[in-house]
DNA sequence: CTGAAAGCGCTTACAG
DNA sequence: CTGAAAGCGCTTACAG
């Protein structure tokens, strides 16, 4: 009850009348205890408000108790400096901190820069000064093999995000081919004959997988169906100039699904100023789902991936891995596809 | 250059050829170091590509070189859970990551409870756990007494964003009256006589000081105009309610001040419903801007909250209190009106 | 200007 | 099942 400034284990030993190795045991359910001795412990600890200190901990121990959670530092700066939202980093905080929580863990957060010599030295860095228990990668540092490397060398476990590879890391990602598959269907489903596919940049693993799914999908299950690819870069411009091409013609694609908003956007755009109905004669799926997606005219259908859960699991796996030892291992977390107004309802849906 | 798995203090000293007490000086930049001395330690620190761990010196010192950031649990979780987007917590690390990095410091953003006993027993738990150096509080734990007086007897210097008294703690706010009064300005330049401000809560001091600043203004620079202020509650319901009165006259105002984006939402909302123009026939400013104004038809011109910038200067004077001592003090950071297109543009703008 | 000693609050082996 | 000892990597007085 009473919480005097400064308690100690020893405070709480003497009050419970045993060694704070005892004490100790306690707080980290070690076995070996007497349940008599462990509930005075208990008492002890609520009465006067005891909790361990964190710094104490990590030094005694060896176990920090941190998950840190790695992004890459410019991108973020970028989007922060805009204040155009963040959901990314929003979403990475909800997962990530609510699962740490519940282990007695707490999520840092940190930001690094994606040049490889800058972000090894960075992390190393960061390593030393905050011993953490474990280090969640993500996108682009999940790609680079430098740090994993770094990680391996100074025995803390680590996660990657987008990764599937599962070898020595915790990888953790969404089912791309599935998500598409799914995007396409609902095309497909919704009357759709001639469809597009607005891919990102050539060398970015998830887009390629979402395009092979995408025409996987549409030779499945529309033998007449029309499909193209085109590469949009992820850039807006990019994708209006395509598009202003596209859509001007007669037999123009009638269901496109982007790899990112912004090119989503482009599609709507170009749509809005060749007086093309949405959804009715064009529509959009994004496979990004940032927040303005709600508010575009009409707010858009979009793949909404699990970061979140990802991030959740990432930290629950590095957790346990601390506790319990053990290796990586491979995670492939459900999406949604939210339905706005950018697609038609299906029929009976 | 090398990176050993963990170099110490005692590697720096031993490479060096001095003790670890003279180490420790060049690291924090103590007095009484030989110029030569001083340069032989930051040669063997580089070398070892050394860095101090931060739990031993929170152990040894007493500082634990973090900030922690306190805000709203269930509001900060649901904003995540709904996945549409968290202006607010984001510019909060933005500010308070960068500022602190500055110093050597490392931000820790923490969730508590609103309701006073829960919010005080998290506090002092994690205040006990982590032992910030200093600690911020956001509404509507800033405007929490229980809070300052815990952090007081802990002796923990504290920060307020939202309030200006400056007395025991940092506090940051921006400043209400000249933000209203200048969003006032901008509806009478661009022609509007007839004016009304959209209230949120009748208690909540910020809209209090907008109101009687929006009231003065027009007063002063338009003794023929007429005003009417309105309460909304925050509630786009109570709002959208409201206004179905208010537009359907013949004498409606033209210009409207919102204290949140989602009053300014309704006013969107029933102006369209009306076929009132906007901004022609109704011009609207929202006092919160978050992402989402950036996408409504029109977008809406908006105060924008210096918040990464309240953050910032909490984190400079919480570090240099904790270094020099000192006592809390009051600053008020610009804001921004900026100008989209639900106001007309100012003649000669 | 520099170093030897003590201590921060825990945990990990090691005895009993 | 419980306790006495040593140590984690630093910093803070205190000597010299």
């Amino acid at each position: 009850m009473a919480s005097k400034s400064r308690v100690t284990i020893e405070d709480v030993a003497e009050v419970a009348r045993v060694s704070r190795q005892t004490v100790s045991r306690v707080i980290n359910r070690g076995p070996n205890v007497k349940p008599e001795v462990k509930e005075r412990v208990e008492q002890a600890i609520a009465e006067l408000g005891y909790v361990p200190n964190l710094s104490a901990r990590r030094m005694g121990g060896g176990k920090s108790f941190l998950i840190m959670a790695i992004n890459d530092r410019q991108r973020t700066l970028e989007n922060w400096e805009a204040g155009s939202g963040n959901d990314w980093v929003d979403q990475m905080l909800y997962g990530g901190m609510t699962e740490c929580e519940k282990h007695g863990y707490a999520l840092v957060f940190r930001l690094i820069d994606a040049e490889r010599d800058k972000a090894r030295k960075q992390l190393s860095d960061v390593l030393s000064s905050i011993m953490p228990d474990g280090v969640i990668l993500t996108p682009p540092h999940s790609a680079n093999d430098d740090l994993v490397e770094l990680l391996k060398e100074r025995g803390i476990a680590c996660a990657r995000v987008g990764k599937r590879d599962g070898g020595h890391c915790v990888d953790v990602a969404m089912h791309e081919e599935a998500a598409s598959a799914e995007a396409t269907r609902l095309l497909l489903e919704t009357g759709h004959r001639r469809l597009a596919y607005l891919a990102g940049a050539d060398g970015y693993g998830p887009s390629r997988r979402r395009v092979e799914a995408f025409r996987e999908t549409v030779s499945a299950e529309c033998a007449d169906c029309e499909m193209t690819v085109l590469d949009g870069q992820f850039s807006f411009e990019i994708a209006v100039d395509l598009l202003n091409d596209v859509l001007a013609r007669e037999d123009r694609p009638t269901g496109i699904i982007a790899d990112n908003d912004q090119m989503a956007f482009a599609a709507m755009h170009v749509a809005d100023r060749l007086g093309i109905q949405v959804p009715e004669a064009l529509s959009v799926i994004t496979f990004e789902d940032t927040p303005g997606v709600r508010f575009s005219v009409p707010p858009l259908t979009a793949i909404r991936q699990p970061t979140a859960a990802m991030i959740a699991k990432a930290c629950e796996k590095l957790i346990e891995i601390r506790r319990d030892g053990g290796t990586g291992d491979a995670f492939i977390l459900p999406h949604r596809l939210v339905e706005r107004d950018s697609t038609m309802r299906r029929p009976g849906g």
